[in-house]
DNA sequence: TAGATTGTTAATCGATTAACAATC
DNA sequence: TAGATTGTTAATCGATTAACAATC
């Protein structure tokens, strides 16, 4: 199944979003689709469809199409989304939090079971049905339990210490929020979730398609009129 | 300065990586860097950082290098950053605070000036200094105010709706958070950030890595003790 | 069977890397 | 000047698209 030589990471990164519309089809009660229906509702070609799908095996049938449960099942286990991989969240702040919260990540099989902090002040809240624990009882709670994916959403000064102890304790994936590139002397998979990039990735969109030519004049004094 | 044929996504999506090692590089008192020691740093080649570079202008200088300041400015500047981008967040719940709350999001250039939510208990609730406003009151708001980017983190079900009314009203960057592609019958320029599809593509990975071939059995029961 | 659509090979396109003359 | 390093052209590599025989 994962044989052959080694699907390229531009290939893996287009999986979720195959899922996604596969999901919607499955909701919409769309039992079969074709590469070509999925290419007009995706906007891709129906060849790379076909392409990206046969890295993993082939899922579908001359003359008929693919099998819209058969593949979301399949792309789900592509993923791994079957391994129930676990995972907890150093940092209690506003974004550790909004991660405890969102209810999409269990949905697609990660259990959130640890949330960690330093501020005694929220050491024992509870955050969807979990108690932040302090970051010292770390070590203990890996011995006793799986933790596949440790979420960082720490303060950026203290990222690379926070990494390397969770990479130090054999947790294998690291989801980073922090702006900066980890390297650490373990072997393990860091995924960035670098939201600042992806802001100035936008302004420079804006300023390509809508300023073109006219950079640099600051116009953040001309609302069209203030507050008043 | 922007001129000749469009500039890739590819080098666009590389540039705030830049930006950060630059910042990083000033940080440190360091004025110059060549294309080598910048490759090293970055852990990509030489000849793409220069040709990155070259697509906006000819920033060095043969024998010397980079000035590292010049450089860090002349990046912000192809990025937009000095164009003193405004922006609203839609939906204060968690993730919606926490933005409003990231304090490097300023820092580069983009200032929060509206927050906006439907709950009544939390209209007038203040966050990083900004009062939460009924949604009803975003018409009105943008009519007084120049808004560049209206950053999504409501519910999945609605976003849909919510980015067509900000793009009605001619906001034209919007910063999804939603784990959906948004349609719109507007000139806007969409950004997404897919929080799930990052970590699936982590999870992908992890089981590339650490379980090649021995995929599907679950683990999440044989956690080493269990609590007790 | 005829029509549709896959899986896969070949062709194209774009992005990355290498090489080197220009020049500081 | 000699050494270093850019800007840029050419070569390579990889990813996307096109084409089509296989087959349901």
């Amino acid at each position: 199944m994962n044989d052959k030589k080694k699907v390229s990471l531009a290939v893996v990164r287009r999986l979720p979003r195959y899922y996604r519309y596969l999901a919607d089809l499955l909701k919409m009660d769309i039992t079969r689709i074709s590469s070509k229906e999925l290419s007009a509702r995706m906007g891709i070609t129906a060849s790379q469809i076909r392409q990206d799908l046969n890295c993993f095996g082939g899922f579908g049938q001359q003359g008929y199409g693919y099998n819209v449960e058969v593949l979301f099942r399949e792309i789900g286990a592509i993923l791994g989304l079957t391994n129930n991989y676990t995972t907890i969240i150093i940092g209690a702040g506003h974004m550790g939090q909004a991660l405890a919260n969102y209810k999409n990540f269990e949905k697609r099989g990660f259990k959130n079971i640890g949330i960690f902090d330093v501020k005694e002040e929220i050491i024992g809240k509870e955050i969807n049905g979990i108690k932040v624990m302090h970051i010292d009882e770390l070590d203990e709670f890996v011995k006793h339990h799986k933790v596949d994916i440790a979420m960082l959403t720490v303060p950026y000064e203290v990222t690379p210490i926070v990494a390397e102890k969770a990479a130090k304790l054999g947790i294998k994936g690291l989801w980073n929020f922090s702006p900066m590139d980890l390297k650490l002397p373990y072997d393990v998979i860091i995924e960035n979730v670098h939201l600042s990039d992806s802001l100035m990735v936008l302004g420079y969109r804006l300023n390509e398609r809508f300023c073109k030519g006219g950079r640099g004049e600051a116009k953040s004094g001309d609302a069209k009129d203030g507050e008043k």
